[in-house]
DNA sequence: TTCTTCTATATTGTATACAAAGTTCTTAAA
DNA sequence: TTTAAGAACTTTGTATACAATATAGAAGAA
């Protein structure tokens, strides 16, 4: 996509994410020109691009909607990931470098670095370590479409909204699982690594549930 | 997508699955207007579309390349397969409705009747079949996300090129895998239902090894 | 000759006008 | 009053013109 194009992207993505564009909206081409102030062509290229990441679903000559998400959605997509990261865990002990290993360490170093700080903890700073993280990892995996796939997955509303329901022992917790998938690389145990990120994106999954999907009364 | 797009994305598609647009080749969207008979607009649609679906790859200002796939791709697509259709005949044995495993017995009936027709087998026909049983598969798994990856994933170069290999005795070995995940799903049985289907896929990729990769020479 | 810079050309990116399809509202008949 | 048909309007789809960017080639300096 190109500039105007994801530029739009990603003001019509930050509407839908906060809330402004509730499931089911009829999104307007005409409308977002004003919104974003570029024409309808780049408005187009990015409506097409986010329903290829889910965001939105366009039915020919009828328009583009905001999807909805439910509750079996959120199930969907950790599954998943946890068999797709599951796997990238494992390819990764095959194809990782020692450069790579060195890379998921420093990611590693920097979340220790925030949890050792006093006060309140920055979890956006976390939320970008633990990006880079998963990412670099999809990367050592050595499989393109993999990671373009994760790519899509982890970018939906519902893990977007995850995040802001982890506590310093949550965080704490993940970045152990960080480090037992480095060791399991180092060791060259697949079986292992695979199993800690299935622990690990399981464990994001309680989190979840925890957070939005009960209701403690 | 719509019309023209549609037909552009349909033209260019086989363009690249027939070998006239080789790996690497730069498509030029002028070009491509007098091949498909439509203007620039719908072109630059199916471009972005054939992107998401990867068979090409477009770098912003510079253009649309034919994506060029490695053994290892082939490797990755059918593990990729494994893991994701494995979990679709897991939650298929949750959520399929009788309706559902009707219309997959139908499948498995038709594909029978092709098989005891005399002669060489109509492979098309066969794989027709094939593509219905799996795809009435990842609906009965009730997830609309995991239906679209999967749709991506076998639209792939590679996997279209594996068909061609089948012989007589694969094909009834894999009819035979199709009936026992019916049979899974009817006794409720999800691990038994994951575990067919990946030793079904995994069976392809053998298949599709012996053909294309191994040089028995 | 080789390298750099500038210009010409080719190609993609964006805006806009017009066409086609869908939606809504009005009006007339049952 | 309800339904059906049709016209007016809205929205999406397609074509095309123009702008911005990248590429290739030519001219000049080292």
């Amino acid at each position: 996509m190109s500039k105007a194009g994801k530029k739009a992207y990603s003001i019509i993505r930050s509407r839908i994410l906060s809330g402004d564009f509730p499931p089911k909206t009829h999104l307007k081409e005409e409308e977002l020109t004003t919104l974003c102030d570029v024409s309808r062509t780049p408005i187009r290229e990015a409506l097409r691009s986010l329903a290829a990441d889910y965001y939105v679903e366009i039915i020919p000559n009828r328009g583009t909607f905001v999807t909805d998400w439910s509750s079996d959605d959120v199930e969907d997509i950790f599954n998943m990931r946890m068999l797709l990261e599951g796997y990238a865990a494992q390819q990764a002990v095959v194809k990782a470098t020692p450069e790579d290993i060195e890379e998921l360490t420093t990611y590693c170093n920097n979340i220790d670095l925030l949890l050792s700080q006093d006060g309140p903890i920055d979890v956006e700073a976390f939320l970008a370590e633990n990006r880079l993280f998963h990412r670099k990892l999809w990367q050592a995996s050595g499989s393109k479409r993999l990671s373009a796939l994760l790519l899509r997955l982890v970018a939906q509303p519902v893990v977007a909204r995850t995040v802001m329901a982890y506590t310093r022992q949550d965080i704490r917790r993940k970045n152990e699982h960080h480090r037992e998938i480095i060791e399991a690389i180092k060791a060259k145990d697949s079986a292992w690594a695979r199993s800690i990120m299935s622990s690990h994106i399981l464990a994001a999954r309680h989190v979840y549930t925890l957070a939005f999907l009960d209701d403690p009364s």
